[in-house]
DNA sequence: CAAACAATACCCACTACTGGGTATTTTTTA
DNA sequence: TAAAAAATACCCAGTAGTGGGTATTGTTTG
């Protein structure tokens, strides 16, 4: 027979509120891992630490007002026993160094699965620290390809020719670069717009400066 | 006969290089004030106080890395006679309160004329402060008009075709949306991207984003 | 070694935007 | 109040991108 532990106490701070929703209903059916509140600003997680003592926080690394590793810091001067786990985007990833220099437990990428972040919540809470990758061996440009190809199936190609479309190339262009048919590039294009759901290529160039693409 | 003083030495730090030549060169046959040094970075700064004591510094309130605010307060602590005066855009003018707070003794837009520029140098120099507007009293979205009429010539509906632009919204949306002829928001669009200096509606997106229109 | 995926390239009809005009009506300002 | 600036709307020829196809050639991978 399993043994019946309390929940872990989770609190995530992100300023993506479509994110923290996400993880959270991801975790509805999932006892071992409870959230207790949810915030979008470094400010207010601090403010809701006070009340409400969670055993483990989901700390974005960036946020607008007060960013992810002046908050890390503050918690870990005051409540030493609250475990902190990073979350980065391939963007933010080289900011880790900083986090785990100040006490940060563990880092995960937004594109981590249900049982990478549920894994880490639990062996955090159980003093173990969680760092997925040796932070010096990771390459940003290839990590920024895997999470696109792993969050929307974004091929190599499609890739390189998104770069392009980042610079305001047009497709005539992008096909002279890559010493490719017009046509192709087209296709990709349309894949790449498919891909990512959006309408125009407006949209798209919008969707990549968002994203810090 | 007016009496010949030494002149004010100041220091710049900005990480948009370009603006930093701009500044400087404007400055270059203006014997009242001297630039002594130009830094692209916070830390960079605080590292050229320390031999080229300065009378007034020039900040730059958004910076990757250390940030203006954080500077501020270092040099405030550690050399208080040094007056600094912060530079802001539209965008992150609302940090202001902040650098008040922390001591700064003036404040600038970007777009700031020549004149502007002097008086507000030799002005904190004289240990006055140089607040051009009631903080509180401004309108973001009315000084984001500001900058784009005074730097680019934008007009008032070019500016509103802008925000959908921005968007990602079609000639023939703009057109729905402000009830007027698709001819008419093309001849804006076209009018647009003559006073950007832009060649595609790509790089016009670009253009917003970059620039955190 | 097939099946699946990725990359390539093409067609066609259509929509969207560009560039270089012209021209009228408002609105602002000197 | 006359001149300048801004906003409006149109024309036309041309370029760029969309949407919905088809189809061939490599490349992985179960």
């Amino acid at each position: 027979m399993s043994q019946p532990t309390n929940p872990v106490k989770v609190i995530i701070a992100d300023d993506h509120q479509l994110f923290v929703e996400g993880i959270i209903s991801m975790f509805a059916t999932e006892n071992s891992v409870q959230f207790i509140a949810k915030t979008y600003s470094g400010e207010e997680l601090l403010k809701k630490i006070v009340n409400t003592k969670p055993d483990v926080i989901l700390l974005d690394i960036k946020m607008p007002g007060l960013d992810g590793v002046t908050v890390l810091k503050q918690i870990k001067e005051k409540y030493s026993a609250i475990k902190v786990i990073m979350l980065s985007t391939y963007s933010d990833f080289q900011t880790i160094h900083n986090c785990v220099k100040n006490g940060a437990d563990g880092y995960l990428f937004k594109n981590a699965s249900f049982d990478e972040l549920r894994n880490a919540i639990l062996g955090v809470k159980n003093n173990l620290t969680f760092f997925p990758m040796e932070l010096d061996s990771v390459d940003p440009d290839k990590a920024k390809f895997e999470f696109y190809a792993k969050t929307y199936n974004i091929t190599k190609k499609e890739f390189d020719i998104l770069q392009l479309i980042k610079e305001g190339y047009t497709n005539q262009k992008i096909s002279e670069t890559l010493f490719r048919s017009v046509f192709t590039i087209e296709t990709h294009r349309k894949n790449i717009i498919q891909k990512l759901h959006l309408k125009t290529s407006g949209a798209l160039t919008k969707f990549l400066m968002e994203n810090n693409f």
